[in-house]
DNA sequence: GCTTGACTTAAAGTTAACTCTAAAGATTAT
DNA sequence: ATAATCTTTAGAGTTAACTTTAAGTCAAGC
């Protein structure tokens, strides 16, 4: 029910420094601290560290997420930004996915390409390959390497 | 069939200041100089360019983009070493989308939840609806925020 | 022939997000 | 109660990937 740093840190994967760095940001205002100084974390906490990792995970800078946590504070009147803070993240996660999956593409097609040119141990030989050739079209545009 | 440093940025999307850096970096010699010592862009260069951005995107560091490069200059000797590391890639893609997926649940439940909330005017209010309890246990595991 | 804008180099500066250091106080195991 | 370990603070240092600066060269338009 009530965590050290060093727990904490275990719990999420970060390190206590890290931990220490996020409450200076301003990413963690409700970790409480025991009589003698001590940092103690509650579930609430490593479930705002989770959230953290989300957002830090599609991208958000922890400016922005800093900017959430303030306004979950500031309470109900900040209702309307955090929905469309969500829905941009959103958005920025469907395009993210869109680009991988072009990413995905391509290197799929090397893996062919370089499966295929260690069978015969040579690049060259296999660059020209009708099959290859199709399937190079249909994934790039129209490059090399 | 040549193009000039800010032709090549244009192309790319990327700045003339950061093609430099790439060429100091090593990831382009086969970017050619004109008499007057002019960058020429090749077709060729940017396509490479094109794989960089690839690579960048599925989270490589520069160093990583270059020993490919490297790798591709010193020729078949180092195909296994190629192909090897475009599985890799793949494997870290697959994951990173995985993870991207994860994070798009958790989204889409806090558009669900702040939805309701701006309706409603109020977050407590919202947050015990049974029927969003069960989606919360559903896509977390037993989070706040 | 002069201005404007693109280009050259080397090197210093920036930003985000940590990461480490030092010196001291607190907690736990034996 | 004492050694080993953990935690505290403020502040300096690190890393990747640019980004800007300074000081100058080159080419095109009027």
């Amino acid at each position: 029910m009530g965590y050290s740093i060093g727990q904490a840190a275990q719990m999420t994967g970060l390190t206590a420094h890290t931990l220490r760095y996020y409450e200076k940001e301003g990413l963690l205002p409700f970790v409480k601290k025991s009589g003698s100084g001590l940092r103690v974390f509650s579930d609430s906490d490593i479930g705002w560290l989770q959230m953290i990792e989300c957002l830090k995970g599609v991208g958000m800078p922890l400016k922005g997420i800093k900017q959430y946590i303030d306004w979950f504070i500031e309470g109900d009147s900040t209702l309307e930004k955090r929905l469309q803070m969500f829905k941009e993240q959103k958005a920025s996660l469907e395009a993210q996915m869109a680009q991988l999956q072009k990413h995905m593409n391509k290197i799929n097609y090397k893996i062919n390409l370089y499966s295929k040119a260690v069978e015969k141990g040579s690049l060259a030989l296999v660059q020209n390959d009708p099959e290859l050739l199709k399937e190079k079209e249909r994934v790039y545009g129209n490059e090399q390497h």
